[in-house]
DNA sequence: ATTAGCACTCTTAGCTTACGAGTGCTAATT
DNA sequence: AATTAGCACTCGTAAGCTAAGAGTGCTAAT
């Protein structure tokens, strides 16, 4: 624990780091926030913190900058009391998700572009997935003689496709009377209940039944889709990847596809916003960056993950109250879809 | 027209600046192609070259680089005798494509990926739309006592979804009915004929008929769709774009919404791969920059563009055969699809 | 425990210099 | 008339230097 001053300085080195840029010096602290006390005294508490590790010093004369560990201090301190958004910008917000189409693709993509635009980053949102997807209907479509579409729609509104060649030709009205009977045998039941409610099929039912299973079992393996990223541009306004170095790998990272398998699921563990500061990253090149990061939907139903990547200088009270409150957002909204027409 | 040797000169200079990123001297041209001529020659040569405005000299002593019209003189003339992808690399590409999954979106995605890595530039590739949508199969699923949702399944194997609430009370029985019927009387329509064809219907009916007009205007109004893009990466490690500035509206342009409206059907006029070099852009974004782009798919029936993005030092020779290779690629892909299961 | 004073450090920006690449011109050559 | 060699000149870049400024650490006084 620090003490109650150094606690203090800490802070504003933080803060005022985060919104310059530029190192900090003792004088600037103490003729800018009238702390009571003299430069020399501030300078001494940040030797203090220099040596405990909050802050580093690049150069001898360089004034404090924050280290991780000062940044993972800054902001255990202030998640306890941050702020919300302002009433006025959360009013304009849930208003631009209510104008849009009632849509959870128009809205997962809303929610990116808003979310970079409010924290001046990058912002990621995925899709929201079921945790187990359930037949809600399926429908079998001739195409030719014997060759079909399957089409399923599974409780989250989500529509799959899916093409069956058969042995055998097989007219639409056939089709139809075996759509109509797996759908009254199969709605609403998750993939190993299909499983289990499936014996003595015919042949072709059976392949249909397959078909099924298959897609399920892809829809409920991959934890994520690939997400929305938005707010690539900012990246770049940032100092800290004007030298286009250290940006290259984000980039990688970001542009990967595997991106979200490799970063997301970890840090869900609980509710909130989760915060990942620099070297706390797995990847190397993200190292010099952190991320904010929360789960919405709902808790043990159907969820997805939004959240902010930037340089370790992120304005971490604007970014983890946007997060949240666009997470809330996004709950509330999954949440109107899924039990209102989504259900039955 | 140029005279033979300027020609050669130009080329060498084009050729060279684009593999090098640094302006070229007379000498180093003299010395490095045996052109039988001695330096001073290049040097008048040259002289005429920059009079002419094919190549700029930023500084008085600073070795030729090509201009906006210098780089349209080579284009043009290379493109005349454009080399092919190498057959080995064909091959390969080709066997990608037939590896993954049978389904427009992983080609379309995958196009992009391999176009990027091809040329180490953005690639931007659009998924393919029908010219004119013509209805397939519909569906109405019950959701809620008044609620359902329809399904529609367009000609080029693409399921749209859309809510419709109704004022009473209607079970799925019904709607199945509704929809067995209605399929009988639209399927394989367009647009227009779908209105031609619809009168005297009941209430319900006609509801669902305008909610697939509605679907459908939306379907052939937007010309193309949000274009996958890919390769960002590679225009960060372009020297042109290494202090960031310049790159910075270009990644506004790439990231706004409407930037396919606006960049790329006006350059889609006849077959081919169109080249915009430099200035010939519109944006002012785009001022630095070059792009190729090619049109792909069935004429008259099925359409999407692809293309490359990158500054105007671009290796053409090598994207103009890529761009046009995985163009022809992606118009075969199509046509196998759509001439096969794809329609009746 | 705090503060004032002071010498010291280190970065940055601006300036100068030297170098080298490349040109344009002129006169000689084919 | 086209080509070439020679040479003076230009200009950008890198390297070295200086001065200024910001900030520190230490010591001694309060």
């Amino acid at each position: 624990m620090l003490s109650e001053r150094k606690e203090q300085v800490l802070r504003i080195i933080v803060g005022e780091y985060i919104s310059l840029a530029s190192p900090v010096g003792s004088e600037a602290i103490a003729c800018r926030y009238g702390l009571g006390v003299s430069a020399a005294t501030i300078r001494n508490e940040m030797a203090r913190l220099e040596e405990d590790g909050y802050i580093i010093r690049r150069h001898i004369s360089g004034g404090g900058i924050p280290s991780d560990k000062g940044y993972r201090y800054y902001v255990d301190s202030l998640v306890l009391e941050a702020g919300e958004v302002p009433l006025e910008e959360r009013r304009m917000l849930s208003h631009l998700f209510h104008q849009v189409e009632r849509e959870l693709e128009e809205w997962t993509r809303l929610a990116a572009s808003l979310l970079a635009r409010m924290v001046h980053n990058v912002a990621i949102v995925t899709f929201p997935k079921a945790v187990e997807s359930r037949i809600k209907h399926l429908e079998l479509v001739a195409l030719q003689e014997s060759l079909a579409l399957l089409i399923l729609l599974l409780q989250e509104a989500k529509l799959k496709q899916q093409l069956m060649a058969f042995d055998e030709a097989i007219s639409q009205g056939e089709l139809s009377a075996i759509s109509h009977e797996l759908n009254a045998l199969f709605r609403g039941l998750t993939r190993s209940q299909v499983l289990a409610r499936s014996v003595g099929l015919t042949s072709i039912k059976e392949q249909v039944k397959n078909a099924l299973v298959q897609i399920m079992v892809g829809e409920d393996e991959q934890r994520y889709e690939e997400p929305y990223i938005e707010g690539l541009r900012h990246i770049l306004t940032q100092p800290e990847f004007a030298r286009g170095q250290n940006m290259l790998g984000l980039m990688d990272v970001l542009e990967s596809k595997d991106m979200v398998r490799s970063l997301l699921p970890e840090m869900l563990v609980n509710g909130g916003v989760q915060v990942v500061i620099g070297a706390e990253n797995r990847e190397d090149a993200m190292k010099g960056c952190s991320m904010l990061i929360t789960q919405y939907g709902i808790p043990g139903e159907i969820n997805g993950a939004l959240g902010v990547i930037g340089p370790t200088r992120m304005p971490y009270g604007r970014a983890i109250s946007a997060v949240r409150y666009i997470g809330s957002l996004m709950s509330d909204l999954v949440a109107e879809l899924y039990s209102g027409p989504g259900r039955q």
